[in-house]
DNA sequence: CTTCCGGATTTGATCGATCAAACTAAGATG
DNA sequence: CATCTTAGTTTGATCGATCAAATCCGGAAG
C-alpha cells in the first residue's frame, strides 16, 4: 500500500505551503476563500486524513474522552442504563468530532492508575465518571492533579456541590420518586412503601427524600409511621423480595411499593401479587418485558450535558475554566413517569 | 503543572541515552540486567509514562481496536449481549495493553467511512465488528482495503467461511438449539415449535437447522409437520406474541417452544400460559428476572477467541499473516442451556 | 514616492518516541 | 599481535502535524 498523503502532499497539490492546509482544517477563517476552495478540493482528491497521533502529539491534546466501563452492574438489569448513556456519549462525542475511549478497572485504586497511564500517556484529554459514591477518592484524586473530568452523579458527601472543579450531571431522582410516589396518592393509596438501599447512599438518601415529602405532602401518615414503611436492602431482585417478605411478616400493612430500582421492584413483584401496585427506577428492558411501571432517566439528555459541561456548548476542545468562570457547571435533569399494566404475578 | 518527563530525563537520570530507555521499554532483553535495573530505578522515580500519539507516530502502531457501538437494538432485551462482550473485549484488551474506542455509525455505509477515518488517522490498528449479515459490505470493504479486522459472527453468505482474509469467531447456535430443542423431547414433549426470524437469516437459519435436526432425530414428525411448525417473524416480544397466537388459530397443536431469542420467547410466554415450555436465547436479564430457560453465549470466550484471532496467543501487535498461514482463522464456540423455573404467566 | 499596516502565506523549530546505522569495548580467532 | 565478532549502547534522522516567527504584498497614509 503507497504511503498515505500528509498536508505536504495536498499543499503540493493545491500549490500551498503545509501550513495553509493546516490552517483550512483548524482556521478556515485566516484563508483566503478562493485560497480554501483549492486545498479542500486537494484535499477530496487525495482523500487525505489528518494523522491523528501526529496533531495529538503537537497539540498535546487528544480530542478523547476515556470512560470506565462498569463492571458488569449488579443483577445486569440496571447494566442497560450504563448501556444507553455510554451510547448517547457516544454519538454525542462523535457529532464533536470527539472519540471515546474504554477501560476497565477492578477497583477505585486500579481506576486511579488507569487515569494516570491514559492522561499522561496523552491518550484521553479528560474523564467521564459514573457511579460516583460517598467521599469518591476517583474524584478526589483527579482535583489533586487538575485532570478535567466530569461524572454522572453529584459528588456525594462532599461540603460544596458547587465546587466549580467539579463538573457534574445528574437526574433529580428525589423528583422521579416525588412523581411516583404522588401519582400513586392520586390513585387512592394511602400507606406507600419505599423500598431502598441502605443508608449513606447519595443517590439512595436522595430517592427516600423524594418520597418522604410525597408522603408528608399527600398523606397523613407520621413521621414514626413512614419511618416502618421504608426498608433498606442491597441492590437485588432476591434481596427485594426477602424485603417486602419480611415488612409483610412483620405485620405492617402496605398499599403500594416505589423502589429505588428495578431489580428491587421486581423482587418486590414477585411477592405482593397483581393487586398492589410497584413502580420501579431506571425504565429498564425488564422493566418493560414485565409490565413494570418506572422512573425514565432521560439519559440523552445526560450524556448532552456532561459534554457541554465539559467541551462547551459546542466545542471539541476543553472549556477553560479560568477565562471562563461564569460557564455553568452542573445540571440536573429531570426523569419521569411510565406508567404500565403489569404482565407477571 | 511542569513538564512530564521523557525518554530523555529518564536516560539523565539513569545515565544512558534515550534510546536505552526505549529499549528498556519495547525489547529489555537486549540491555544488559544491570542496566535495566537502573533505567526502571530512573522510571519508577520519576513516574515516566510513555507518550502514547509519539510512539503511534513513529511506529505506525495505535494499539487500539475500533468497535462500533451498536444502536440500542431492537428492544433493548439483547442489548446486554452486545454489553457482555463490549465488557470481555475491553478487559481482554486491557490485560494485553490494548485500548479500545468507540464509535456509532447510522448504517454500513456511515460505518465504513469511521472505518477509513479511524484508520487512516492512525486511531485504529483493526476493527472488530459485530452482527454480521448476508453480503455484508463492511467486511468487503475491509478486506478490499486491507484492514485487518475480526468478526463476531460468521461470514454468512460468503461461499468461503475459510477465506484466510476473514478472521471470525461466533457461537454455534445451531448447537445451542440443538441441546434446548432435545431437552425438551427428553422431558417427554413431542411437538416442540421453533419460533425464530425470516429467512435468509445467517444466525436465524443456524438456529433453526439445530431444531430440524434434533426434531428429526427425536421425534417422528414429518418434514411438512415441520415445516408449520416454525413461524418466522422480526424480532420483538410483540412480534413473537403474535406469531404464537396465529399459530394458535391456525389450529397448529404444540407442545411446547424453542424460539431464536429471548424477546420472541417473552412473547410466546405472554400467550401460552403456564403449562408450555419455552426455551429463549441469549440469556439476558430479562430471562432470569421473569425465570425463562435459555441459552447462554459464552462471551468471554468469544471475546479471548477474537483478540487471539486478529493478536496472536498473547500479543499486543498484529499478526502477520503472510508470514504465519497457519495461524488459526476462526473459532466457534458452543453455547450451553441455562434451565429455570418459570415465574409468568 | 516612501513608509507603514495588516491580511495571507510561508519557513524553521518542535512535540516524544523509535528506527537504522554507527560506534565502543571486550573476547574470540588466526 | 592484528583482525574479526558480537553484545551493548549511542547518535542522527524521521514519523506528520502545529506553533511561532518571518516574509510577502497590495493599499492607505503622510
Amino acid at each position: 500500500m503507497a504511503r498515505l498523503p500528509t498536508v505536504l502532499d495536498v499543499g503540493l497539490l493545491a500549490g500551498v505551503s503545509r501550513q495553509t492546509v493546516s490552517n483550512v482544517l483548524n482556521t478556515p477563517d485566516i484563508v483566503r476563500p478562493e485560497t480554501r476552495s483549492r486545498v479542500e478540493a486537494a484535499i477530496a482528491e487525495l482523500g487525505y486524513r489528518p494523522h491523528a497521533s501526529a496533531r495529538r502529539l503537537r497539540t498535546r491534546r487528544s480530542s478523547t474522552l476515556g470512560i470506565r466501563l462498569d463492571p458488569m452492574s449488579n443483577n445486569g438489569i440496571s447494566g442497560s442504563v450504563h448501556d444507553r448513556f455510554l451510547h448517547s456519549l457516544t454519538e454525542g462525542a462523535d457529532a464533536r468530532g470527539l472519540r471515546i475511549m474504554l477501560f476497565t478497572a477492578t477497583g477505585p485504586d486500579d481506576e486511579i492508575r488507569q487515569f494516570r497511564r491514559l492522561h499522561d500517556g496523552a491518550d484521553v484529554d479528560a474523564f467521564v465518571l459514573t457511579s460516583t459514591f460517598f467521599n469518591d477518592p476517583r474524584t478526589e484524586w483527579l482535583i489533586a492533579n487538575g485532570i478535567p473530568f466530569v461524572t454522572f452523579g453529584r459528588p456525594w458527601g462532599i461540603d460544596d456541590m458547587n465546587d466549580p472543579r467539579h463538573l457534574w450531571v445528574d437526574v433529580d431522582g428525589r423528583s422521579g420518586l416525588h412523581q411516583a410516589t404522588a401519582a400513586l396518592i392520586a390513585e387512592g393509596e394511602r400507606r406507600v412503601a419505599f423500598l431502598g438501599w441502605p443508608s449513606p447512599s447519595g443517590t439512595g438518601d436522595d430517592r427516600r427524600l423524594g418520597w418522604r415529602e410525597a408522603m408528608a405532602e399527600g398523606t397523613d401518615l407520621s413521621p414514626a409511621e413512614l419511618d416502618e414503611l421504608q426498608p433498606a436492602v442491597e441492590d437485588g431482585v432476591a434481596q427485594g423480595r426477602e424485603a417486602i417478605r419480611e415488612l409483610r411478616e412483620a405485620g405492617i400493612p402496605f398499599d403500594a411499593i416505589v423502589a429505588a430500582s428495578d431489580a428491587l421492584a421486581l423482587g418486590a413483584l414477585l411477592v405482593v401479587g397483581p393487586d398492589v401496585p410497584v413502580i420501579g427506577y431506571d425504565n429498564t428492558p425488564v422493566a418493560e418485558a414485565v409490565g413494570l411501571s418506572s422512573i425514565e432517566q432521560p439519559l440523552e439528555e445526560v450524556a448532552a450535558g456532561a459534554l457541554e459541561l465539559i467541551m462547551g456548548a459546542t466545542g471539541s476542545s476543553l472549556v477553560d475554566w479560568e477565562a471562563d468562570p461564569d460557564a455553568p457547571k452542573h445540571r440536573l435533569v429531570t426523569p419521569r413517569l411510565i406508567q404500565r399494566h403489569r404482565r407477571i404475578t
